[in-house]
DNA sequence: GATGAATGAGTTTTCATTCAT
DNA sequence: TATGAATGAAAACTCATTCAT
């Protein structure tokens, strides 16, 4: 039969226009801002009507969210599967640093709507992306107390400690991106890890 | 004559409108956020005419530049003499945590505005914040490399490094708003201090 | 042949899907009120394609005249019936009387329908709700002619005594859905007939 | 001083742009109905900007809410004054018909605001219009009540009664505006005694 | 300087209707 | 016939800014 194909094709179809409008958000977003994202703008940006955004959205903060869930999905999956892994705690956190920077390097322009974007973008109730922030703290403090438990790293307040690692991988994005580098990741998380493992270090 | 009188009286008069209007902002940004700051709402909260905000400032974007521009102006100055000062590059950063630390757990509502809304306030050409972001992170990256001169730390990229402690510090502060500390400074300035000086330092 | 047979399926189906839609607008109508009846609500509600309805009906307008004309038409039959019977007039009142109380107290949402969205519903060119009031005004007043004809009633002008009788029952059928009364429909009709039978009588 | 005077001359200025809203409100309602009310063809109608609107009124409701009580005020404040009176019961009801008519008889496109878009001008919450509807009944259900208790009236649903007392009032008056009937108020008013008294009377 | 009424461009959102499949 | 994705005109509402007093 081929209305299974037709079903596909209609699906895939939708998709594409839902995506469309995605891609169009995220776009503006890293072109202009988030100040001056209006739906009118993101309709003409995704070449499709005003009304066609509230087809596949409720409202312009549904669009954002989605928007910025789309592309921060895969970092977030990465980031997730990276510090819920097997490897050791030290092992982890260099391998955080190098796909965070990574990520951004292809994607700098990202940083600005995560970061700098954080909390504004959402009314109170959605605060997704700072979710997904909290959900990457908890995440790095396992990691830092599991490296306590094996004695890799001195005791400390874990939760604080993976803000500040978070943080300061951020930090190390955004120098990355005022400076204008573009390539050598690799050592610059190489100066993340240095760091902070020298300093997490159980001294003897 | 009285007229110098008069002279200084207008002038008292009018530092304390212009005040009047930067607290109410401030106030305004930390009970409802910068989305919901309005030229209506802060004529409201300073008790003045909505046509005297444009007396003593040009538009909404100044309002807000100087208000933030006030309510940070304590802690830059601070930051920046103990960073330009006399200490060891080590104290320095002990000091610039301690510092920072104090400051937001004083007022840790402007972090918000600082942080958070870091970039969104402003147009293109008026990223002062950022600015003094910039210069933050200069004057610690001068720190670092006075510490690695005198062979206190290891070589680096101290813009990157730079970056990363003060990125690390606001985590920090960050992370004790979302757990509710109050008051421990010292302990959590302390942890701070102990991985990024033993992660710095030059070792043997 | 079997074309016949498919035809007549097919008008069935036809009919159902007509009805279904009406249903859906009847529903809806009672439900939410006419303010927020959609055509995309209507098709939801039917089961059916927002684009189905424009194959039924030629648009919004229409579907809810067919609407209203399908929910009203057995009180309209049945009123245009009794009045229009052989009676005599004081017993086509009271039974005009019954028959209207006993129609909302089944149906009573439909009053809201029918007397507070009178109009406003239809573009100039439709007043059929009003038509289909018109007429029954005038049904009315042909049996108040009648009575004064008899020598029942006393001279009057029969087309606004034919209104006031009207109203007077909707004022009834309001009043008892602001009551919450349920039953005793008979006594409530009583009560419209002895005032209206004894204040139209002839006096000797 | 002349500060007072300024007060004034300001606040008089205000409400006349209040009012010339209201102004407008009105006069388009009676012109094109309340379907094609829109907050556009308002503040074009009263040579305002649309802004102005929400200056003076919180939205849309509020505008229509304070027009339809504007109009009809001077008619609520006459039947209350005359419901509450201290004429004789029948007296009173003479009186209110002899008012009504008279009222819609100059403004006779207000019976259609009125009566027509009963309901759905509001609200659930803003109910008004039926608000001063109910205040109606329970008045002239008072005036029943004490015509039973002197006698003139045999006993009733007095609420009911009232109801229907009003709603034929209403309906002379829609008869007379669909017959294009302009004066000759006290005949009508008459009618609607007569039948009432006399359906009303303790027979004896 | 101080006021605050008035502005109007700009924004979000709705929804009846069309049309290619 | 039936679909439902797409449309776009129209509506409500916001708010920084101006200007006459």
């Amino acid at each position: 039969m081929d209305g299974d194909k037709k079903q596909e094709r209609k699906k895939a179809l939708e998709t594409l226009t839902r995506q469309g409008i995605l891609d169009a958000v995220t776009a503006l977003l890293i072109r202009d801002g988030i100040q001056s994202l209006t739906m009118d703008r993101v309709a003409t940006e995704a070449g499709v009507a005003k009304g066609t955004l509230y087809v596949y959205f409720k409202n312009k903060e549904e669009v954002l969210y989605a928007a910025l869930d789309a592309s921060l999905e895969p970092l977030v999956v990465e980031l997730s599967a990276l510090l819920t892994g097997d490897s050791a705690p030290d092992a982890k956190l260099e391998e955080f640093s190098l796909c965070h920077l990574r990520f951004f390097d292809e994607h700098q322009d990202l940083i600005r709507i995560l970061y700098y974007d954080r909390e504004k973008t959402y009314s109170e109730k959605h605060r997704y992306t700072d979710e997904r922030y909290r959900t990457s703290v908890r995440q790095v403090a396992a990691v830092l107390d599991e490296g306590v438990r094996r004695g890799q790293f001195a005791p400390l307040d874990s939760l604080k400690a993976a803000a500040m690692f978070i943080e300061a991988n951020i930090g190390m994005v955004m120098q990355r991106i005022h400076g204008g580098d573009y390539g050598g990741v690799e050592k610059d998380a190489q100066q993340v890890t240095d760091i902070f493992m020298n300093g997490l270090k159980r001294r003897v």
